[in-house]
DNA sequence: AGAGTTTAATTGAACGGGCGATTGATACGT
DNA sequence: ACGTATCAATCGCCCGTTCAATTAAACTCT
């Protein structure tokens, strides 16, 4: 009751200021890098804290990375919620899952894809029991909302699981290399000026409804509002 | 007993094979757990060779990695030759392109994908300028074929650098991952049939192409018809 | 063609730096 | 004053590189 804040100024102990210290700079680090890009000392510089308290709190610099890894990727899925019990139009609803990917990835938790991305690359030194419910959850998600606009007849007969590989593929490619391309462009290497992610957001919520449709949306047809679903906000965010 | 030919046995000396044996293990092995996942004990041991062999012919871990690096990019994009100055359709050059691809990662390299994907997460440890122009040469052929495409009016007028990452993460995404989601369903955690690579092939071309068409439809089998559910989500308010 | 010499490939061992974990002491909070 | 959070120092191992020694191949000169 006299403590104003616990930002991160570090001042005095703060077990669990420094315990989320630890997170957050690990959640970064390991984004950025890997786990087997960094070091224990980076982690704790970063985190202002000393390196030992990684042992203390987590058993280790790989039960750190477990914790990171699975609560960023819970979080993550969470905020797709209920998207695939929802009884609303399955294009309404893909749209809706790419723009809450898009919040999620741009200002939530940024470093979800990245992270994500690179587990599925490791392909199981911390692939455990945990961690694997939590990317099947995505995955399932996309899938039950495409396999039933299949089955209602709104989308052509695809393979769910393609069509969901090929989202989350364009998705987490896009958000996981967007720090990369920055910086090729920061450094003049890449002679293009790189579009908004919010650009991007559009674009692949056009091309997946597009391209899934049975009969595509027609751009020249008679009135104007043969635009899918609104692309802009649902409600939420701002 | 004595095999005369130049195959594995590594009898006696032959500077070439041991060369290339380095350079085939590290390909393999880098490509499944990153430059820092992979000792050099194990690329010599999997090499058949000495560990400062490594040393000898390419100045160590990071020279051997580099020139693998290189090469298998400039041969995955060596693949695609001259699409992007070819006159036909740009549709069927996209088709080419995304088969390309297809055949590039399965059969001819199948660990550009994953090595691609892990230098550009790596943001330019190694991404020197050996290294940037050829995936700055794979981008471009998809850019120049889409920008033609919007600029002949065949397909809608999208960003094509943004439509390119569209594509390139689809692909990249499901190559480099394939490995881990087989080794998933090998133990049981992902309870669905995968499917093949081939049959993403086809499924990423009809999705690019009808997500881009301008008119669409243009596929195959002129289905000028439709009736089925294209207005059901048109009965959104706005 | 063959002995002798030079060059190149290969090897095992050792070095040294880096890194994650541990420990034992210290100081803070209640 | 007791338990816990924090810290500096240290330990021990792993790994990439280097080096000196060994051997195979290439070359030279009669």
């Amino acid at each position: 009751m006299e403590v104003a804040g616990k930002k991160h100024v570090k001042r005095r102990r703060d077990p669990e200021a420094t315990r989320e210290a630890l997170l957050r700079a690990g959640t970064e680090l390991f984004a950025l890098r890997g786990f087997d890009g960094v070091t224990v000392d980076e982690i704790a510089a970063k985190a202002g804290a000393n390196k030992a308290l990684i042992s203390y709190y987590f058993r280790g610099k790989r039960g750190l990375y477990r914790t990171i890894l699975q609560s960023t990727l819970a979080a993550g899925v969470e905020r797709q919620g209920s998207l695939a019990e929802s009884p609303r139009p399955p294009a309404e609803l893909l749209r809706e899952f790419i723009a809450n990917f898009h919040h999620m990835a741009t200002v939530e938790r940024p470093f979800f894809p990245a992270l994500m991305l690179r587990e599925i690359l490791e392909s199981g030194k911390t692939f455990d029991d945990d961690v694997v419910p939590e990317v099947l959850a995505l995955f399932q998600i996309v899938r039950a909302i495409i396999a039933r606009g299949v089955a209602e007849g709104v989308f052509r007969p695809v393979h769910p699981f393609l069509a969901h590989l090929g989202i989350i593929g364009s998705l987490v490619f896009f958000y996981a290399t967007e720090p990369t391309r920055q910086r090729l462009v920061a450094q003049k290497r890449l002679p293009v000026s790189l579009p908004t992610s919010k650009e991007f957001l559009d674009h692949i919520q056009e091309i997946v409804i597009r391209g899934l449709a049975v009969e595509p949306a027609r751009t020249d047809g008679g009135t104007g509002e043969d635009r899918l679903m609104k692309t802009e906000d649902n409600g939420e965010h701002r």
